[in-house]
DNA sequence: GCCGTTTTCGGCCCGACTGTTTTCAGTCG
């Protein structure tokens, strides 16, 4: 049996939590619980390998009862503690939990008092008014479940927007905002700020009041309006919820930190300033010793004062961004402007819309030195396949391209599908005659974990594959990543020289954020790519970009930060 | 359940809102 992926043995966690919680244990312990699930989903390397190992109690968080219940679920499948839980409180009791203002501690009444143990017993009990009977609960209460259950909220978990989308409709609500009162600040929050691959909602904060008025009035939103003195509430008509809140000059840096959180970030920074005498919060810090609350107009400063340095928004995960500022050991993270080049682009020749001249203007526009076009390969499957001879001609095309287009230059690549058994679909004669190859999964996804790795391994393994695109196949909210060791890819490349590519397309970003910081740990250089389809398909970088700055990747760990030269020296093939 | 310029016990971020209440627990972000 394999061993359970890091977000297997989160998932366990986090339901242990939960049931703990319906047990009522004290919430502490509930905490330590979703704490440790949080740093197992956030782990570098396999957590089931640490554990076996013995040294799963270096991941903060984890202490020996944790270690324990990790390496039963690894031996056994199961945490006793979990399925003896599961036995007294039902599944549907956790879904109850799920509508709003239902917690673990309401539930738990419910289903003790009343027998509630489903969404439908709970409906049945609304309907029949027992609810309003329990101490604490009351009609109102009543008619709230029935709505919320009438709004399928304990069916489907709440959705999230993808970061694209998202950004669009924020800076287009920021913009409207704006021309309404040019003097004020305002920003973009929450995990839009830090760039998440989706969104909740989108945070706006201003320092102008006035404008919480105007946020209904805007043509974007469906309705919206104030909810209190310092904020608004709004939906757009795609449905993303907008919340505006409203502060002082003076107090803007404050609650900008406050709402761009994470909440993890949140919690770690205030623990931390407690233990030397600051209590912070949105509205400003509070001092022990002189009892005095400081206003921050800047994030800086709210930083500053608690003994650290500036720390960007993609990094506030607490992910030990707090440790490094505290000992200034922060990355410089690389920026858009570090890029020299983009080396996944596809034309006509495959699924692409536009011509190898038109991506060639395209990519020079942007200030690009170096493009690749990469069509896809011979058994790409969606009828758009690229024959051997037909890629011996496209070849000529782009040289003939490249002497053509002043200002940039134009590399003859592909994206080679990555058959079943882990070869190439091109012959190595015909990869030698290529300045680039990139080399991707796009059929045979359902492969088991160890077959799909040994077919990964295998193409890192060759010597012509330079670099592995969109290494674990996820799209962001829609495709779970196939089974895949990616910490044995990882070592696969860091041994053989191959890059890994974050596919900047906001609908991949992949790797993720956590493997890519782990490639990099492990010596593996980064190649961040937009996979254009068409020539507005180039300006999807800034989502590789900000992928990996939450990875905390530097310009020196991504390789199209060099110039062509110095990056085509740094490819195994040359360096054969 | 974890953890240590509070170190093996006694703490563990901050604040707003809600509904059901005469003072607050529970929920949420």
């Amino acid at each position: 049996m394999s061993d359970p992926a890091n977000s297997t043995i989160a998932d366990a966690l986090d339901e242990l939590g939960d049931l703990y919680e319906l047990d009522g244990a004290v919430i502490h312990r509930v905490l330590a619980y979703r704490t440790a699930a949080r740093a197992v989903r956030d782990a570098r390397g396999s957590v089931a390998q640490l554990a076996r190992e013995g040294a799963v109690t270096s991941i903060p968080g984890i202490g020996a009862t944790l270690e324990r219940k990790i390496l039963d679920l690894i031996e056994t499948g199961e945490i006793p503690a979990a399925v003896k839980l599961r036995e007294r409180y039902p599944p549907g009791l956790l879904a109850i939990t799920a509508l709003p203002g239902l917690g673990p501690k309401r539930a738990r009444r419910l289903f003790d008092e009343l027998g509630v143990d489903s969404p439908d017993a709970l409906r049945a009990a609304a309907s029949a008014q027992r609810i309003r009977t329990l101490k604490g609960f009351g009609a109102k209460g009543e008619q709230a479940i029935l709505a919320a259950l009438d709004a399928g909220a304990a069916e489907r978990p709440r959705s999230r927007t993808l970061l694209d989308r998202a950004l669009e409709i924020g800076e287009l609500i920021i913009e409207a905002l704006r021309a309404l009162d040019p003097q004020a600040q305002i920003m973009l929050a929450g995990s839009a700020r830090r760039r998440a691959d989706s969104v909740k909602d989108l945070d706006i904060v201003v320092d102008c009041p006035s404008l919480l008025d105007s946020l209904g009035t805007l043509d974007l939103l469906e309705e919206g309006g104030r909810t209190s003195p310092s904020a608004a509430r709004g939906r757009t008509h795609s449905g993303l919820t907008v919340e505006l809140r409203a502060v002082s000059s003076e107090q803007f840096g404050n609650l900008l930190q406050h709402l761009s959180g994470s909440s993890a970030h949140n919690a770690a920074l205030r623990e931390r300033a407690v233990r030397v005498g600051l209590h912070i919060s949105e509205y400003g810090i509070l001092e022990d010793a002189t009892q005095t609350t400081h206003h921050c107009a800047t994030e800086d400063e709210v930083y500053a004062r608690a003994g650290l340095s500036y720390i960007e928004p993609e990094l506030r995960e607490n992910r030990g961004e707090l440790e490094a500022a505290a000992a200034g050991t922060l990355p410089v993270l690389v920026e858009l402007s570090d890029i020299r080049g983009d080396l996944h682009a596809h034309t006509t020749a495959s699924d692409g819309h536009a011509s190898i001249e038109q991506m060639a203007q395209a990519a020079l526009a942007l200030g690009y030195e170096y493009l690749a076009i990469t069509d896809h390969s011979a058994t790409h499957g969606f009828g758009d396949d690229v024959s051997p001879e037909q890629l011996r001609r496209q070849i000529e095309l782009v040289r003939e391209a490249d002497a053509k287009v002043e200002g940039i230059k134009l590399l003859a690549g592909s994206e080679v599908n990555i058959l079943p058994d882990g070869s190439p679909d091109y012959d190595d004669d015909l990869l030698a005659a290529l300045d680039w190859v990139i080399a991707s999964v796009h059929t045979s996804f359902a492969l088991d974990r160890d077959a799909m790795t040994e077919r990964m391994c295998r193409a890192a393994n060759h010597p012509l594959i330079d670099a592995i695109g969109h290494p674990t196949g996820r799209l962001v909210q829609r495709r779970a990543p196939y089974e895949l060791d990616v910490d044995a890819l990882i070592a696969t490349c860091a041994a053989t020289g191959t890059m890994l590519e974050i596919n900047a397309s906001p609908h991949r970003r992949d790797l993720d954020e956590i493997h890519s910081r782990a490639a990099a740990a492990a010596g593996v250089r980064l190649v961040i790519n937009s996979d254009a389809h068409s020539t507005g398909g180039l300006q999807s970088l800034p989502y590789g970009i900000w992928t990996a700055r939450r990875a905390w990747l530097t310009a020196a760990d991504v390789a199209n930060t060099l110039p062509w030269p110095a990056f085509a020296a740094r490819l195994k093939r040359s360096r054969r």
